[in-house]
DNA sequence: TTTATAATTAACGTTTACGTAAACTATATG
DNA sequence: CATATAGTTTACGTAAACGTTAATTATAAA
């Protein structure tokens, strides 16, 4: 009994279906060097728990409207040669640069969300004046 | 002397300029009904503070990754008919379900912030492995 | 009033991020 | 082992969000 990857391993499918997103999909972000997941002798994909992590920090950044390039110079392009200083310094300092956008989005998020408030309050506001005119022609109406 | 919009105006490029697109992009923004500025004697558009306002907005939702039809959605289509209960009633609808998302996505800003910090503890950890290398090797080579 | 700028419409081009179909190979299952 | 199911590559297709001419008209400046 060798310990040869006894981490379970996920075929693309399974992997799709727990991140609902599509094979298709998966594919491409390793055509553009996101991921690089294992193959069998096959020649079938086959993904760790750890790739499965690397989508998911990969769809985090999707959902905040950063582009793939953004989140490949984010996060670092597949393992290939994370080993080079130059390249860890690379990443340090677009991770700081990083996360300074996510303090602005921080705060631009709440700007949003106070946008969105003040809208809600007048759309609220005229959704009463059309009401009590509504009302008050009925009243009429009814007199 | 007649007080017909004394509010300043701005041309298509003044806005342009003040909001860092192109003119390309504010026309394309009123060709899908995002916004209706007025127009000069000579069929120039002409914008208002109110419409330059409606733009930045549309500029936040955008840094989130909204899509220009996601967030005609969220603000309403341009003021054509704002003016009907249900027109009303289903943006404040949208609103909501808006602000329940940004809720959402200040979490996910969270937890990408804190998969950028790990991913920096990592990579400093290597670095100062390799740096430690580098010296030991260094020293070597001095004896 | 001429002329340099700026704006307008129309239309085709481009990039990003996949979708979809075809033709083929691997693997699982009765 | 036959065959259904899943996976692989290749390649063309597509929607969104503008970019980029081009031809024409307005406006500002000298």
């Amino acid at each position: 009994m060798s310990d040869e990857k006894n981490v379970h391993t996920f075929t693309i499918s399974q992997i799709a279906d727990e991140l609902d997103i599509s094979t298709r999909t998966i594919r491409f972000y390793e055509e553009k060097g996101l991921i690089k997941p294992g193959r069998t002798a096959g020649n079938q994909r086959i993904y760790t728990p750890r790739n499965k992590a690397r989508l998911k920090l990969i769809l985090r950044g999707k959902r905040f409207g950063f582009s793939l390039d953004e989140i490949s110079e984010m996060i670092g392009m597949a393992d290939t040669d994370m080993d080079e200083l130059a390249q860890i310094e690379k990443s340090l300092y677009f991770g700081e640069a990083k996360l300074k956008e996510i303090q602005d989005r921080k705060k631009e998020l709440s700007l949003l969300e106070q946008d969105i408030l003040a809208t809600r309050k007048k759309l609220l506001q005229r959704f009463r004046e059309l009401k009590h005119t509504a009302t008050t022609n009925n009243k009429k109406e009814n007199m």
